[in-house]
DNA sequence: GAACTCTAATACAGTTATGTATTTGAGTTC
DNA sequence: GAACTCAAATACATAACTGTATTAGAGTTC
């Protein structure tokens, strides 16, 4: 029984957000390219022409849900700088963020391909550029914090350190992904922990 | 002037290994699964029969560019224990390996189609999985080398440290190639030595 | 050099994608 | 409730890719 007959706009907005879960379902699956438009509308169940009522371009679609992504991930940042946590909560936070950004596969195969989209295309590697330079600093801002509340200072750039965290957690996760059974979760947290306690820890004043 | 009448062997080797190059060029530029048979083809100077009567489908050519590359990475390698290096000439290469591997942009790109493959095909990924395997030991037993000249030992397995400097230095090398005016070469080299100087200096037993 | 062989080209038949133009029908307006 | 509007379906015209089956011709064999 339907609950309630939608309005044109709310049943525009229904379509439009099943389209954009049905094509991360899709993409992560079987890739960018090889998903086609038709791919995307059946799998929401419409049609193409729902697709292209909704959306100029799988291209358009595509980035609008790698907007959305980053934009919940931002947001989850921010809750956790404003949180105003113990130093060890802070430390946790750190080791694990990355983790919980992809906490479904599909957004790490989303992002993965993202990368690969942003090689190729010049103007869409702007538009990620913008969003990961943003990533960066946040999590930049995130190291600072909390090396200030251990009383630490950095040997370089934190915006570098911020580099290397997500590209070791990066890499780590996608170990994890692909052959769980080389790399149990107690390993990959001890490598982390182990490499940032040493990095920054090395660094203490006194 | 063509140099020599070449026989049906070599005749046949050379439309090999122009097929498998113009597929790297071509899987590089446009994405694995948007390249098509006949884009590899033409773009070698050939149609498809020569393709067909080559490989028997564009995964398997995939697959064989994959094991020759990884191939050289691992010959290299063996160089370089083989050669009996100063403890700082090790440090450095060790550093430099890896982006080493990757010395053209093309290599890069084709290891990240790989792993995306890999998450979707499971053939692939066991065929995939050795190939990294392999690495991630033969890595690991570098830096064993390296420990053991430097008379430190290790808080961890030397696999673990393996993996986690692969996942740095290509998350690191991907942020090179994406932005290069973000991440300076010097920038990079600082933060990776710091990282690994961090690590396992850190462990040094006295 | 005639008969043979195998590489690569060509021809073919089938499938799947694209985007636009047009139509249908469920919501909206009055 | 009749006229209207816009979201989504359908129809259409193209284009591209796939793999196989057949053919042409450059090497090979004797």
């Amino acid at each position: 029984m339907p609950r309630k007959r939608l309005t044109r706009e709310e049943s525009r907005e229904q379509t439009r957000q099943r389209l954009l879960d049905a094509a991360a379902v899709m993409i992560a699956k079987k890739g960018l390219s090889a998903t086609s438009v038709e791919d995307i509308a059946e799998n929401a169940g419409y049609t193409r022409g729902a697709f292209y009522s909704n959306f100029n371009s799988k291209t358009d679609l595509f980035i609008e849900l790698l907007r959305l992504d980053h934009q919940n991930i931002q947001e989850d940042l921010q809750k956790l700088l404003d949180a105003d946590l113990s130093v060890e909560d802070l430390q946790k936070q750190l080791a694990l963020f990355y983790a919980q950004c992809y906490r479904d596969d599909n957004n790490y195969v989303i992002w993965a391909e993202a990368r690969l989209q942003a090689l190729r295309d010049t103007k869409f590697r702007q538009r990620m550029n913008a969003l990961c330079l943003e990533k960066r600093d946040m999590i930049a801002y995130f190291i600072e914090q909390f090396c200030k509340r251990m009383n630490m200072s950095l040997p370089g750039p934190a915006g570098d350190y911020a580099l290397a965290t997500i590209a070791l957690m990066d890499g780590m996760l996608y170990f994890n992904i692909i052959m769980p059974n080389e790399l149990p979760d107690a390993s990959a947290e001890s490598v982390l922990s182990t490499m940032f306690s040493k990095t920054f820890f090395g660094s203490l004043p006194a």
